[in-house]
DNA sequence: GCTTGATTCAAACGAACGTTTGAATTAGCC
DNA sequence: GGCTAATTCAAACGTTCGTTTGAATCAAGC
């Protein structure tokens, strides 16, 4: 469905996810846009309609694939695992390690995606609350009740709180390195994918296992 | 120094705060802000330069008595300890507390704070940069120290990773508390700040002490 | 090869923005 | 009460924005 998009239309994602991750959302002008993606600029409304439609799909062409990712991911730790429940450290590996993918990917305009998405997230206006309702809601379901299969004293509402905060350190831990870098005086920073995953699974695997 | 405010330059910070937290930076205009505060439009750059400035003006009102009040409290809590180091709960207590108190305080300001130092920060540029550097130095510093006096086994760099991670457990929950609402169907919401500081604490200790 | 629909294009529209200006007003001081 | 600096004010400046329009161009079916 995405393989015959309009190459117009491709082009034009390609250069918001590049100069808004550059310059933010409002700064970024649709006179810019097809500029650089070298098209009219009567383009956009021709096919997005509107400036927020044209966010959104971009957000979405994201989103999506790393979503089935870590639905795959989890499927193959899932059969890996055979009768028994998947470990923390697996479920959590499936649920970062494709964002981490995209983010440190050689796709240049990945780099900021989660940015970007931390961006929309606190805009006011929760206009990407009907994006989240529908790309995480498999995503959630089948996080939960694998973290629940792993850890059965947690009870619903708490296992929903801990999966929340294992976000959070991820989101927070990507997205906000810099300011990781500032207040450490530059002695941390990330290196790699992997030794940051390691350390984030490490620290949300404790705090997902802790009884209390 | 912040008594002799000038009632121009409060009106002006206020009547900002209120309205970028409703509709967002570059959605809130100047004369807005002005029409509501019920201020002259040159006020804005007569008293703060520039619109940039007057942002960071506004989230400075709030983060420095934050900041304060954090160490207050780490002061307070070491000083009961005594000789021995402050327990991993203490001194999350002490980092989060203070940010909650203004986020489910009374100023209809202070529920937004969050959200926007959060937007402000997944913004390009990094012009928020100098501001943290100035007003976080210490906070790092103190809190830093406070975690390895406690948790003897945890190198500098791990340390801060592990600080850092604790922090994004805070800002995340907090400041998208709306995405778990969502993606809980309304399972977990915040219904007080002692019980959600409770959860997060007992997530982040968990991490912290991670021997791993 | 004409028709029909999809796409691109140059041009303009109307509105809103941050900032500047220079005069008017106010407040503090001798 | 007059002098000075600080503050407020109305008005305008120049720019940029998202969107619309209507004609031009392209693609494909018959």
């Amino acid at each position: 469905m995405q393989e015959d998009i309009h190459a117009t239309k491709l082009a034009i994602l390609k250069a918001t996810e590049r100069l808004v991750a550059a310059n933010g959302f409002e700064a970024t002008s649709l006179r810019a846009i097809t500029a650089a993606a070298k098209v009219n600029l009567a383009a956009v409304n021709y096919h997005f309609s509107t400036k927020d439609a044209l966010i959104l799909a971009m957000l979405n062409r994201r989103l999506r694939p790393v979503n089935e990712a870590r639905l795959a991911l989890l499927d193959q730790f899932e059969e890996e695992a055979g009768e028994n429940p998947v470990t923390v450290e697996k479920i959590l590996e499936a649920l970062f390690r494709p964002v981490l993918d995209v983010v440190s990917g050689r796709a240049k305009g990945g780099r900021d995606f989660l940015r970007l998405l931390a961006l929309a997230l606190a805009e006011p206006g929760a206009y990407l609350k009907p994006l989240v309702e529908k790309e995480f809601s498999e995503k959630t379901r089948r996080f939960h009740h694998a973290l629940r299969r792993t850890l059965p004293g947690l009870s619903e509402v708490e296992a929903h709180w801990r999966l929340h905060f294992a976000h959070g350190v991820f989101f927070h831990a990507v997205v906000h390195s810099a300011v990781l870098e500032c207040t450490s005086k530059g002695r941390c920073r990330i290196t790699s994918a992997e030794t940051v995953l390691r350390r984030i699974v490490g620290f949300c695997a404790a705090g997902l296992r802790n009884p209390a």
